[in-house]
DNA sequence: AAGTTCCGCGCC
DNA sequence: AGGGCGCGGAACTT
């Protein structure tokens, strides 16, 4: 029934029943909802008209269920429009993508199966349904039937065709039992239903934090705009600020024709200058010394600046003092999220200071301290890493230790063994490393190893690599032929490398994807028992901003503490390592340390 | 003119 | 010659 039992994934087991929403392929306009028990078998029915939904969701609720669905950004905003929030949910579309790549499952039903329509990126035409969710139904119903072939006159171009063959597909409720059948017969059952959970609450997240939207002081924006840019200009030239070092750059360079926007224009004119530069990156511009470089340098900053964040950014994207990225779960390989627009990931520090607490609000920001070292060390099992990163920062432990000598050292030669440097300042301190943390190192160079032999590697909670594409299988099988030619057997050796280091690199940057999801989880979990609805409004890798009533700011940052203990919990038990974390309480995102 | 690729830079 | 991204605009292709 509709009754739910237990304390969800945190048991790992799901503990809960789920209630499948999917449309009534039957009657259009029409949703619906079946419960469905933990092994997958189903249960009782309702249909409802689709603008009856959010109700019954908020009916339903009080039971804690799991709701499951297609995609939850189908069928979330339009609750939380409504003023439907759920608590727990299932994503059948991102559990799909996990499930048919795990190697912890990879005998199941549904990896063996062909690529189907649930292995398709959502559509945009598959969004329809939230139009048709709060509109008559009666009308949304003419076109869909039309798709059954009973020519019903206007039609959308074939758009709602797709989503009637769609809706007649995609058996929702198959498809969970399908998956849960899957999770049943995986090696590490335990892990993927954490990772399963967590995924489609991070999918909850992304909806949720799109709604809210991000505080954004368009003022501040426009001040600190003008103040590095001069004033915006009226119809669309340069600002005065960039005009004049632009100038500047053109009389340094005796050109006064160049076009500084032109990077092969911008580079001829710099070499005819007598600048030993191949590109006209900032890199290697700096090294140079001549009068052209310190204009041309705060140029291209500027120029960046505008075009990235500046006045159209702040039109395209700000509306009523909120920026709404459109967040990605599971939009990367590893399992870190991706955005879709406004380049919410890249936000740069120099516009932080636009990202305001509302009055009386404050926004509680905090970062998780090299988290990846953490997770590598508490994955490893490595006693010794672990040991330094009791230590708050984990390295300055690592020069406690004595195993480097300053901490610019113990970063460079952490992140070379996470990405893999096999050159430069970072590889000579891998014997070092290698000796230190025995344990840690040997982790990714297993996982380097195993992709340089073109195996798949997976995260701590079961997330797998793709197998390397039709390219690389080929210069490497062409290496191995009869035939093969030292060109080829370099080039064979170079794709093996590249690859070693891509997995190399999955499995720590996708295990501490999976630490994040599973503290953001958590934190919305005790979020919702504090009073004055602070919420969640950002999420970057390993760090999160909460904007919170300023009475409650100081609950919200224990809870941000309690929540990245209990995520290391989930995810390694009881172990040793701890995951340390950088919190503040201010105004404003620049005031975050 | 419109679509695609590449560069350079922003973030972790 | 270190991993993962997104974006804007220039450069290039059709």
């Amino acid at each position: 029934m509709w009754v739910a039992a237990g304390c969800g994934w945190r048991r790992r087991e799901w503990g809960v029943s789920f209630l499948v929403v999917a449309d009534d392929a039957a009657r259009p306009g029409a949703v619906v909802v079946v419960a469905v028990s933990d092994q997958g078998a189903p249960g009782d029915r309702t249909v409802v008209d689709a603008r009856e939904l959010p109700a019954l969701v908020a009916a339903r609720e009080q039971d804690r269920p799991r709701w499951v669905w297609d995609d939850t950004d189908r069928w979330y905003p339009p609750l939380l429009a409504a003023g439907s929030r759920v608590e727990r949910a299932y994503d059948l579309r991102l559990c799909h993508a996990i499930l048919r790549r795990s190697a912890t499952c990879d005998r199941s039903g549904l990896a063996l199966a062909p690529a189907g329509l649930w292995d398709e990126a959502r559509r945009q035409e598959h969004a329809l349904p939230e139009l048709t969710l709060f509109d008559d139904p009666a009308s949304a119903a003419t076109p869909t039937a039309g798709a059954d072939g009973d020519g019903g006159g206007a039609n959308l171009g074939g758009v709602l065709d797709d989503v009637a063959r769609l809706d007649g597909k995609l058996d929702v409720v198959d498809e969970l039992a399908a998956q849960l059948a899957a999770v049943a017969g995986s090696r590490a059952p335990g892990r993927l239903r954490l990772l399963l959970a967590a995924e489609s609450t991070g999918a909850l997240i992304a909806a949720e934090m799109h709604h809210d939207g991000m505080p954004w002081s368009v003022d501040v924006h426009d001040a600190l705009l003008t103040r590095a840019l001069g004033a915006r200009p009226v119809h669309g030239g340069r600002p005065p600020r960039l005009d004049e070092l632009a100038a500047q750059v053109r009389a340094a360079l005796g050109n006064p024709s160049v076009n500084v926007d032109s990077p092969p224009e911008l580079l001829r004119a710099l070499r005819s200058a007598g600048l030993d530069v191949a590109t006209t990156r900032t890199g290697e511009l700096r090294e140079q010394t001549h009068p052209v470089v310190a204009p041309l340098l705060a140029y291209k900053k500027l120029a960046r600046l505008l075009s990235a964040n500046g006045w159209s950014w702040m039109q395209a994207w700000v509306h009523e003092g909120r920026f709404r990225p459109q967040y990605v779960p599971g939009g990367v390989v590893t399992g870190r999220w991706a955005t879709n627009g406004g380049g919410a990931l890249q936000l740069p520090a120099s516009v932080r200071a636009a990202v305001r607490a509302d009055p009386g609000w404050k926004l509680v920001v905090a970062d998780a301290a090299q988290l990846e070292p953490r997770v590598l060390a508490a994955m490893s099992g490595d006693a010794a890493m672990a040991a330094a990163g009791r230590h708050a920062d984990l390295y300055q432990g690592v020069v406690d230790a004595g195993i480097v000598d300053t901490r610019a050292e113990a970063k460079y030669a952490m992140l070379g063994a996470i990405y893999g440097a096999t050159t430069g300042p970072s590889a000579v301190l891998m014997p070092q490393l290698t000796r230190a943390f025995p344990r840690a190192v040997a982790l990714v160079e297993d996982a380097a190893r195993a992709g340089e032999r073109g195996e798949v590697v997976s995260t701590w909670l079961g997330r797998s690599s793709p197998l390397p594409g039709a390219a690389w299988q080929e210069v490497v099988a062409r290496a191995e032929g009869e035939l093969a030619r030292p060109d080829d057997v370099r080039a064979a050796r170079g794709r093996r490398r590249d690859w070693g280091r891509f997995t190399r690199n999955f499995v720590v940057q996708g295990t501490a994807a999976e630490w994040a999801l599973c503290w953001m989880a958590a934190l919305r979990r005790r979020l919702l028992a504090l009073d004055g609805r602070p919420h969640l409004i950002f999420f970057l890798h390993d760090e999160v901003m909460v904007h919170a009533p300023a009475a409650a700011a100081d609950d919200v940052a224990a809870a941000i503490v309690a929540a990245a203990a209990e995520a290391g919990r989930l995810l390694f038990g009881d172990g040793p390592v701890d995951f340390a974390l950088d919190v503040s309480v201010v105004d404003s995102y620049d005031q975050a340390s």
